[in-house]
DNA sequence: CAGTGCAATGAGATAATATAACACAATTGT
DNA sequence: ACAATTGTGTTATATTATCTCATTGCACTG
């Protein structure tokens, strides 16, 4: 477990195409996972949405850029390998997921979805997220994973 | 098992039974909503659970109660009706529902859901669920709802 | 190199959650 | 009482998620 500095210095550039496919892949090969033709299909596949996408949008999108049929449950397995490492993230209000494009730094990351488009701007605010787990604590509760979603519109909605 | 914190000055006394139907049914009539038996029925077959219900429970729960079958969409449209009027709550996480003891009394909910027994405890703090919509604000987003849940483990579990 | 074990994937089925379309019944307002 | 509206029933279907077991490919062992 690393930590979660309250401002974040380090850089948030986003990144694009192979660069996040590479980040991706190391990561999951930091972990001692492996990163296999699948994985890299379904990790392009994600990263190529430009908001949340359902294991069956995913699994279509693998289907047709490997010209054969693959099964969603599949995609599941990888997805949810994907989350356990940080490499892509579900958005639980969407029963949707995410790539994540800084699989290396760690966040309880709060999701900005937007009722109207279906995109979801991710903002990290550690000490916000600290004061939920600290409130949660307060009661005896000991937290492992806040899910901090807010539904509403995006600025470039109506 | 409701646990209030933090700011606020009015009474959270639990209402169990006929108390919190009576308040149910008081807050969906003054929203010139109708309480008819089916809603009643499904109203105190979701009270009756200690943890969050699936639609499916819930139907369950009413289908032995009136000794007949009743169909899941009719449950489902009856509970989001609760939950657009604040009679019962939904834990998006967990795909559940629960029965508001409060419905009288508006908050950004917090729901502290313990993965290993399953029970979710609400919390309220309004000064917290007001940063996290300010939060939202400041990127030019308009909340509308936040999804503010916490998974981990409650303090009766291991 | 054969044999063994293990991780990843495939295949098929099925479970669990959620919505749609439309007919009919009950309630409300006039 | 009547029309309009709201609520429920019925049936069908869509969407999301998991289970079980077979197969494949690869690393390790002997």
């Amino acid at each position: 477990m690393t930590i979660m500095a309250i401002a974040h210095d380090h850089d948030h550039r986003d990144r694009t195409g192979a660069a996040l496919d590479a980040a991706a892949e190391r990561a999951l090969v930091g972990a001692g996972e492996q990163w296999t033709a699948m994985r890299a299909a379904v990790f392009t596949a994600l990263a190529g949405f430009d908001k949340p996408a359902s294991a069956y949008d995913v699994t279509e999108a693998v289907s047709t850029a490997q010209g054969r049929r693959v099964a969603a449950n599949s995609v599941y397995r990888i997805l949810d390998l994907f989350v356990a490492n940080n490499v892509a993230m579900r958005v639980e209000s969407a029963n949707a997921y995410l790539a994540n494009a800084h699989p290396d730094c760690l966040h309880d990351c709060i999701f900005l979805v937007c009722d109207s488009c279906g995109r979801a701007t991710h903002v990290d605010d550690d000490q916000l997220s600290a004061r939920i787990r600290e409130t949660a604590r307060a009661t005896g509760f000991r937290p492992e994973k806040p899910v901090i979603e807010v539904r509403g519109r995006c600025g470039d909605c109506p």
